[in-house]
DNA sequence: AAAATAGTGTCTGTAAGACAATATAAC
DNA sequence: GTTATATTGTCTTACAGACACTATTTT
């Protein structure tokens, strides 16, 4: 057994210079990619989970993922995931982390790069079929410390596949890291929002209240909103409705 | 060639069950980690490159790397290359962000895992030798916009194997970010430093000088930092030697 | 004493938190 | 008018930048 594993070692390390054909079929790690899709619903952070027909897991809920080919980019893999299980094109997708260890599969021996994609709720509306569930996110930590998170759906805890709850809790502590200083809480809302949905969304990513004042100066002086003009009214004073303007097209356009 | 490809992606996307030994010769992408080992060195950032001896680009430098064996994790990867190949261990290792094109290595098709490593300059004076070159970064863009940077090294500026110009970019970039709100600065600098010292870092790192007051208080009103009692003396007044106080031990401590 | 670096004290501008006041809609 | 939310204005506090001043060493 070492000593299988030392030659195979060997004869791996030895191919510096060439990858021809017959050394792919030295055993090597197989590599997958998992998206988590994150989005806002009722003011809480949901994951979309799919149900798992085949074993392992079967029957238990884990994030949409497959095999990088040998075609495509790591990247594309993950966008092809994304069109094909979710539905989705044109949304934000960042990669998130590489989870690499041992024991992950139990198949085998499977790499797995996690990506995170950030949706409005809306267009998820279409995509709603059986084995896909929308769960909630409850996050048991606060700040940026990460671990564990839990995923409730139709009023029960889901236990999710493989390494999948470790993802979805890099997920959330990258998300949370992020949002204060890059523009990716747009990315959770319709084209045209409110202050108050912004804020919301802000308060649901990072677990607490925010300060609403200091928030709206902060949002409307770092020029990242650009006003629409309209409005939309609730029940009382209507609030005005904002786009994000994207750093490219900072000046005023066309109405 | 379509249509190949199109039989060898089904297949492999019906694994979805099981990974059994005969599946593994299916053509799947390799897996390599790479290690950006940045350290400090007269003032500036500086990057461990290795002369590669065999083709492609035999002759020139490139990031120490290796190929991911299905017995060890991505993690145990990036040490072992660490340690083979730098005769490091036990330092500052942190994952940095997978390179998954296509066309990113002309052997074929390899995906990889980038690490960053912080070493101080002392760490390395040991393993100096032929072909291991420490080239000083010299970063054309400010703040964290990312983008090439160039590697200088005996006078004459290094082009680099692969891609590895955009990871070594791309670590200069993750640790620009991360200094300011993480205790990385440390990991560059001996066991005890001075807050002259502490500030170069950053200044190196940032690529711009920082202001020396809000610095001095920043840090010592952070907690991360313990004084020794010790002074080293310069040319003139000395200043007070500190250490990094890690979070675990918060408390006082024997001396 | 002069020079050079370490470290302290103070002023100022900026931005966030808190909170009061005003505006605009539905009812 | 009352109510509820949106929006603006003001006060306070915290902290970074700037700079003057003091402290401690070598020469």
């Amino acid at each position: 057994m070492e000593l299988a594993a030392e030659r195979r070692t060997d004869a791996h390390d030895a191919v510096d210079e060439e990858l021809p054909d017959n050394l792919d079929r030295f055993p090597h790690p197989h590599l997958a990619v998992d998206v988590v899709l994150l989005t806002l619903q009722a003011g809480a952070l949901h994951v979309l989970l799919l149900r798992r027909a085949n074993a392992p897991f079967a029957g238990a809920y884990g994030l949409p993922g497959g095999f990088v080919h040998v075609d495509e980019s790591v990247a594309g893999a993950a966008e092809r995931v994304l069109a094909t299980k979710c539905g989705l094109q044109g949304v934000f997708l960042e990669q998130l982390f590489t989870f690499g260890e041992l024991d992950r599969d139990p198949r085998g021996r499977v790499v797995s790069v996690a990506y995170y994609a950030l949706v409005p709720a809306t267009a998820l509306a279409a995509s709603t079929s059986r084995d896909v569930v929308v769960a909630r996110v409850e996050v048991p930590w606060s700040g940026t410390v990460g671990g564990p998170v839990r995923t409730h759906a139709d009023g029960r805890q889901l236990r999710l596949a493989f390494d999948h709850n470790r993802v979805l809790g890099t997920a959330v502590q990258r998300l949370r890291g992020k949002i204060d200083y890059a523009p990716v809480g747009f990315e959770l809302l319709p084209a045209q929002f409110t202050l108050a949905d912004l804020l919301a969304v802000h308060e649901a990513v990072l677990g607490r209240s925010q300060n609403k004042d200091s928030f709206r100066r902060r949002l409307l002086a770092s020029g990242q909103l650009a006003p629409t003009g309209r409005t939309r009214g609730g029940a009382h004073r209507p609030a005005a409705l904002y786009r994000f303007r994207s750093p490219r097209s900072s000046g005023r356009r066309p109405a």
